[in-house]
DNA sequence: CAAGGCAATCGAAACGGTTCGATTGAAGTG
DNA sequence: CACTTCAATCGAACCGTTTCGATTGCCTTG
């Protein structure tokens, strides 16, 4: 690969005016400017950007740290912050933890190690150690969707306790009175708020809530599968369910299916998170709807700050919880009495 | 942050016995190993890739190029490849390019800048200045999905002639005669590859083929749904149709629903390409299904052996095809008479 | 005991850029 | 004409590593 040498060389300057001319800021006369283009041009130079972030400090690299790549939740979300970094002059190093803290860890120090320039992390540990590890990035870092507590990153994510509140409240309104959740992942902020607002709405409609109906789905779809078959053989099922997230959400859907259960004429399912083509599920899902491409906009915009910010002292970190949006689908109708 | 040259200091040694007994190799004493490791443990020290990079002469980045992130196509490939590259020390950078040539070339160009280890990419161009622009590349890649002429580099894909002819055979078996194809985009490989695959059964099974039936769908969700609007509201419509990719078959699908059509009692619908969630799709698609896991193992495999065999004398380029799967599901019936 | 071998350690030169301070020569000034 | 000013260019130091070719001191060997 051609060195800024053997541009310098080539076009007969210095080194140190090639590196001026290309970073056109310095005072180059416009004749050799053209000479060093010309020349560089010839045999096919680029700058190696290794080089120059390795002078700078720090890369052009932005690294993403999701919980499932192939979850169109977190899909969407990198589809769209990519598309902000790369209009920035940014690469996004993107990383697949399967919601393994241990491994996000792990991938924190190599993005760490690679210098990049800043970090969007969707974090999933909530132990001491694992907190005091993230505690000690020096990197810019936007946190999104979980939230940890004790570290002070900026952070961005959806009102969970409405989304799940808004269902429930919609559930109650068509008459239901024992409704099942099918719990995300009970060691996750987001999954704590999702029943958080399950049991609020209930307990201001005053209903009971039958501990038994909140089930754990883990965020999984097997695991969701298999609570949605035990809840619709009980004896005393429900009349609606109302899954945790998307994948869930299929994974229940399918299991009311299997056993012909027809949705909602004997069992209404409502979601949290959107579902991928959901206009040709049958029935349509009601679900409420995280603002995705918002979450995206927003957390590269908190970390471009961050990384102009760079030299000055650094400012207290940020908060924008954002609102979901309910979409009335096909899947909840009054319950049979 | 803290350097090899802190270290050196705290431990009291060198820097080159600092580099030395960070990698393992050299001849250094037990006791100065130790005691530099602890000295990099209290000071926190963590190499520096950048500089670790420029030395060697390239990262050990990864760089995947795609079409559509958000597609689960690419999703699940990318989700694949991410592993293995993570496992064998590599991380991944993502870029989606829209189907975009010139968007494809510059996240290129970006690519080797960055002196990327080597790239994976599924490319989305043909005219000659492209072919051009791709053959410069002087880094170990490999093509997936998409075939390009006139360039050499590892290819794994898989059959796609078959993957369009199994599905029209099917369907030809089942007794219709009128079958409509939802073409893909025709300047790319797969596209071609997926119609030859319907004209040759069509051909050989000595049924008409009526050009007017080969609609363009561009790969598009949108483009699919108003080919399928046109395709169902002729008198002389077809009696099945053949979606050239996931997402064109679900918009079909969803033309057919908005249209008051029933699959597959008043139309048939096979689709190329998995589709997310399929399970809880009604109907489930009759589809020929590709090996994505298997795409994205040999790929990396490929890019791997390159890799290693970076100083040797290069290898001729290898290609690998691989065989989809029919997965027969209740979206095709016997045509109505 | 001098010579040679070997393990452990070190110094310095790269890798490919950026950037600061110095140098050059031409134009402007009194 | 000597002096300053300024634009254009250059040389050298530096970023944080690796690695090659010393250098050291100890142990073996004849």
């Amino acid at each position: 690969m051609a060195t800024i040498r053997d541009v310098a060389k080539a076009a007969g300057v210095s080194i140190s005016t090639v590196s001026l001319a290309f970073n056109g800021n310095g005072p180059v006369s416009e004749d050799t400017r053209k000479k060093i283009w010309a020349a560089a041009g010839k045999i096919g130079y680029t700058p190696n950007q290794l080089a120059q972030s390795l002078k700078r400090g720090h890369s052009h690299l932005i690294g993403m740290v999701l919980g499932d790549v192939s979850n169109p939740f977190f899909g969407k979300l990198l589809k769209e912050a990519e598309k902000i970094a790369m209009k920035q002059g940014h690469l996004v190093i993107v990383s697949d933890t399967n919601g393994d803290p241990t491994r996000e860890l792990e991938i924190l120090e190599s993005l760490c190690a690679q210098r990049v320039a800043g970090i969007i992390l969707s974090p999933h540990g909530h132990k001491p150690e694992y907190v005091e590890q993230i505690r000690k990035i020096n990197i810019p870092l936007v946190m999104i969707d979980q939230k940890v507590e004790g570290v002070e990153f900026d952070f961005v994510a959806s009102d969970n306790v409405l989304a799940s509140a808004m269902l429930t409240e919609h559930v109650i309104r068509l008459g239901h009175k024992r409704i099942a959740h099918s719990a995300g992942r009970r060691d996750l902020w987001t999954a704590q708020q999702r029943i958080k607002g399950f049991r609020d709405t209930m307990a201001s409609a005053n209903l009971e809530i039958d501990e038994s109906l909140i089930v754990d789905g883990e965020y999984l779809g097997e695991r969701a599968y298999e609570q949605a078959l035990r809840l619709l053989t009980r004896p005393d099922r429900p009349t609606a369910i109302l899954a945790a997230n998307n994948v869930m959400a299929l994974a229940t859907l399918q299991a009311m299916n299997d056993l012909g259960f027809v949705c909602p004429r004997d069992m209404s399912l409502a979601s949290i998170d959107d579902v991928p083509w959901g206009e040709v599920i049958q029935p349509r899902l009601t679900m409420s709807v995280q603002p995705i491409h918002e979450i995206a906009r927003i957390a590269s915009e908190f970390l471009l700050e961050r990384l102009e910010g760079r030299n000055d002292s650094p400012k207290p970190p940020r908060t924008c919880i954002l609102t979901p949006k309910l979409v009335v689908g096909q899947s909840c109708s009054r319950p049979a009495l």
